[in-house]
DNA sequence: GCCCGACTACTACGAGCGTCGTAGCAAGTT
DNA sequence: AACTTGCTACGACGCTCGTAGTAGTCGGGC
C-alpha cells in the first residue's frame, strides 16, 4: 500500500553528485573526493554506496584496469524532476506555484538567473 | 555522527497535512480524512504518528470532551521552507536558480501564479 | 612460492519510519 | 455488577539507510 519511493536516500545522493561533479571514478577515487568534501566515510562504506546505487540503475560500473570504474547514469536534471514533484506532491497536492513563489521571495536569485526566469515567463505566455 | 533533520517522514506530513486542511481534529476524525483520501490507516498507526508529531513538536494534543484535539503547531510555509531548503542543499549546493527555473520551466503554473511572478521580480529588481 | 597491498563480496547493526496489535482504563448500557 | 464501546499507552516487526568490519581474491615484488 503505500510506498517508499525513496529510491535515494541522502548520503547516497551526496555520492551520485560526486560523479556528477567529477565524472567515472573508482571507489578510490570517489572516497577521496568525498573526504575533501568533509564527509569522511570508510572505504567500504562508499563501496556499499555505490554498490545500492548500481542496483537501483543510477550508476553503471565498469570493469577498468585494476577497479571498477563507476560512472552516473541518472542526470541530475532526472532527480532534480522526481525529487521536485515528490515535494510538490507532499505538500500541494502536486501544485508548483506556492513554491516557486517560496522560492523567488525567499532565497537568492542572482541576476542572470532573473533575467532568464524573465524570458522563460515570456515564453509561456506565448502560448 | 550524520544528521538527521529529517524530522518528518511522508506519513507523517500525510496526517500533520489533514490538521492543516481541516484545523484541530480527534484521532478518529483524522483517520476519516485520511480514509477519505484513500490512505487506510489503523486507528492506532494514526494514533502513532500523532504522538510521534507531537513529539517532535508539530503538533499539540489538548483534553477534548472525550477523546483529545489534535491540532497543527507548524505552519505549512515553515514546513515548506525547510523541505525546500534541504532539497536545494542536497542537489544545488544550497543555489535556488536551478530549481527555479525547472519549475517555471516543466510545472504549470496558474496565470495567476505568473502574475504575481512577474510582480515579485519586479521587487526584487528594485534592490 | 609466499607475502603485501588493493579491490570486491557478504554480513551486520542501530536508528527511523510505516504499520499495527494488545492491554488497560473510563464511562455509558442493561 | 457485568458488558460494551471508545480511547490511550506500549511494544513490536519488517524495511531502508548510513556506516562499517571481515573475509576472500588477484596481481606484483622478493
Amino acid at each position: 500500500m503505500s510506498k517508499k519511493e525513496h529510491e535515494l536516500g541522502e548520503a547516497e545522493l551526496g555520492v551520485l553528485r560526486v560523479l556528477w561533479d567529477q565524472g567515472p571514478l573508482t571507489v578510490r577515487e570517489v572516497m577521496e573526493v568525498l573526504h575533501e568534501r568533509g564527509r569522511k566515510v570508510a572505504y567500504t562504506t562508499v563501496l556499499t554506496f555505490l554498490t545500492r546505487l548500481e542496483q537501483k540503475g543510477f550508476v553503471k560500473a565498469d570493469k577498468g584496469d585494476q577497479a571498477y570504474v563507476y560512472r552516473a547514469k541518472a542526470s541530475r536534471a532526472s532527480v532534480t524532476k522526481s525529487r521536485v514533484r515528490a515535494l510538490l506532491d507532499e505538500l500541494y497536492d502536486g501544485a508548483a506555484g506556492p513554491v516557486v513563489l517560496h522560492l523567488v521571495e525567499n532565497e537568492r536569485l542572482t541576476p542572470g538567473e532573473i533575467d532568464q526566469l524573465r524570458r522563460l515567463m515570456d515564453e509561456l505566455d506565448k502560448k
